[in-house]
DNA sequence: TTGAAAGCGCTAACAT
DNA sequence: ATGTTAGCGCTTTCAA
């Protein structure tokens, strides 16, 4: 413990021949000080490496800054719960500077409840918005929105095609594909058939976020493996009964050795069938670290799973709206890929 | 925006009919403070639910912390630069508390750098101490050192037997061989032999940080593949010409396919030596994601690495640090084994 | 054992 | 356009 004794906006002031009102006034630039007073100040602050005192001036202007975050409602152990899992952390960190972190959410099959989300979201007029964008029309709407209101505002998850956005924060979607199709198959007998497991979706409106990986999947593939067969296989996650008919009549008649993989988060799917059928030695990927698919990994139902810390998204999301919003800080990059990281029964426990 | 209005410790004085130098004293329990009064604050601060003014209390204190960080110096690239730099990341952040950060470096080789830095360290009277420790029995006297001037310190990378730390942050080493003996071989043809190439140090006291990865590797190993040949190879990683003839008497005349691993972060050695003989089709994997690692990884010439986040392992050291020197805040978990992470070609980019 | 009062560095309303 | 001043919530003397 030592009394630093840095340099205050009153040295400033005394330097420059100004009274600390005036050196407040060019600091956060709201006019009203002439040309020379100004730019004497400026030279100033440079000379003596002047450095605001954050705790002060929160202090004295009691700004309560208000970040809404928006995102899917979700069941336990689904993939949104990791979101909220940053959310929370971060919560806890910027509250230190008095930040509230809010939470918006809504149903990601219903267009209603995005737009009444984003309609609460405009209501309680934060100060910075970070959402996982849904809906393509209505995003843009809605964020054309914010704009307008000079909220600044973030996408985590995946993004939509606009420009207004602060930053994005999210998975280098074609890539993971990429690598999806390389870590099923790098180095291992050359498989006659590859199963691509997916949700058949209704196409109202809803944005693929998984079909850049898939891209990147199948360019691989392609590049890599032109005579391998690619079989898609469609289910709906809802009807259990359903999916093992469906699965029992592709990737149950096939005698050879499985390889399967799947784009989304629910591997698990395909991990609980293979153990009802007791089908082993399969090689199969997917995505995302929820419980369900690690416990797969574990019992050796899905060998790998690439993941990414989702977690830790929205934690430097939040750490980068509230230097923006603290600091004026512009964010170093708009656009942050996460890391990749790949799991396997190993290393899991760890992650 | 919006102007919280939280319960102030005048609130609290008021409610508790005593002046808030009171409910000071009896909140920094600095004594001075009968029974009576202290009991009453304490109940009216649980009453109305008072949460100190973080802001306020700096503001007002004028601490100024300093948390002192202690590894060994380095060269561009070599691995502790990825402390050093999450040492530096989190020193931007926590500078925001009015916290410095210092670091000294010392000679890891070297013993009597090692004790000149830990009088150094002494000498600053930090506010806490970050290590890695190197010298085991240098170490415990300078922690006990630390323990008797009442100075919290927390080990990063690796830890000694020692009960007083507040927290050690670094990779589950046992479990990393456990996983590289995985990663090597899981899935592929069995090899008819590995080579481990090891640096031959010379005994003077140093603990060798890789000593329970190997253990990790060879139990493995042992319970998977009990025939499987493990050939030590030891090269002196100054000599570079040495280090070539010694691998071409050993891994170069070895005619099956070769599969190599190292245990500490110098697996661009043996990928230079790979390609410099034109040797391919082999399996390599290290560890660690410096610069020359990745390289050898995008070229081709090592297939697996694995690495840990040292940089965020600081950051998190130096977060714990700050919590528990601002709010008295304890460390969740004392041992934090941070993640192991597989990078390949494909996702290194992302890392 | 306690209360009163003077700041900490900055903001913002109010004068001038 | 600029200076003055009263706080923000808390800590820390100094008296009582």
């Amino acid at each position: 413990m030592e009394t630093g004794n840095k340099v205050t906006i009153n040295d400033v002031a005394e330097a420059a021949g100004v009274s600390k009102g005036t050196v407040d006034r060019v600091l956060h630039n709201r006019g009203e000080v002439s040309k020379k007073s100004r730019e004497r100040v400026l030279r100033v602050i440079k000379e003596l490496g002047y450095i605001p005192n954050l705790q002060a001036s929160l202090l004295a202007s009691q700004k309560r800054h208000v970040i809404v975050c928006m995102f899917p409602e979700y069941e336990p152990g689904e993939f949104w719960s990791l979101t909220d899992k940053g959310v929370n952390e971060a919560a806890a960190i910027v509250a230190r500077f008095g930040i509230v972190v809010k939470t918006v959410k809504y149903d990601q099959y219903s267009i209603e409840s995005f737009r009444s989300a984003c309609a609460e979201v405009l209501a309680e007029r934060p100060s910075g918005v970070i959402l996982a964008p849904m809906y393509r029309f209505e995003t843009v709407n809605f964020v054309s929105e914010l704009s307008r209101s000079g909220i600044p505002y973030m996408f985590i998850d995946s993004k939509i095609d606009d420009d207004g956005y602060l930053a994005y924060f999210g998975m280098p979607m074609y890539h993971s594909g990429v690598l999806c199709a390389d870590v099923l198959t790098d180095g291992r007998e050359v498989p006659e058939k590859v199963f691509v497991v997916r949700i058949a979706r209704d196409k109202r409106g809803l944005s693929d976020p998984t079909a850049a990986r898939r891209s990147g999947f199948m360019d691989y593939m392609a590049e890599h493996y032109p005579d391998v067969e690619v079989v898609n296989v469609f289910i709906d996650p809802k009807d259990r009964d359903n999916i093992y008919s469906k699965l029992d009549g592709t990737i149950g008649e096939y005698s050879g050795r499985k390889f399967i993989v799947m784009f989304n988060s629910r591997i698990h799917i395909v991990a609980d069938y293979l153990a009802s059928r007791s089908m082993t030695g399969c090689r199969v990927v997917g995505f995302d670290g929820l419980e369900r698919n690690i416990s797969a990994l574990k019992r050796g139902e899905v060998q790998v799973l690439i993941a990414q810390h989702t977690d830790r998204q929205t934690v430097e999301a939040i750490n980068a709206m509230t230097d923006y919003l603290l600091m004026g800080k512009e964010v170093p990059r708009k656009d942050n890929f996460t890391q990749m990281d790949l799991l396997t029964g190993y290393n899991c426990d760890f992650y």
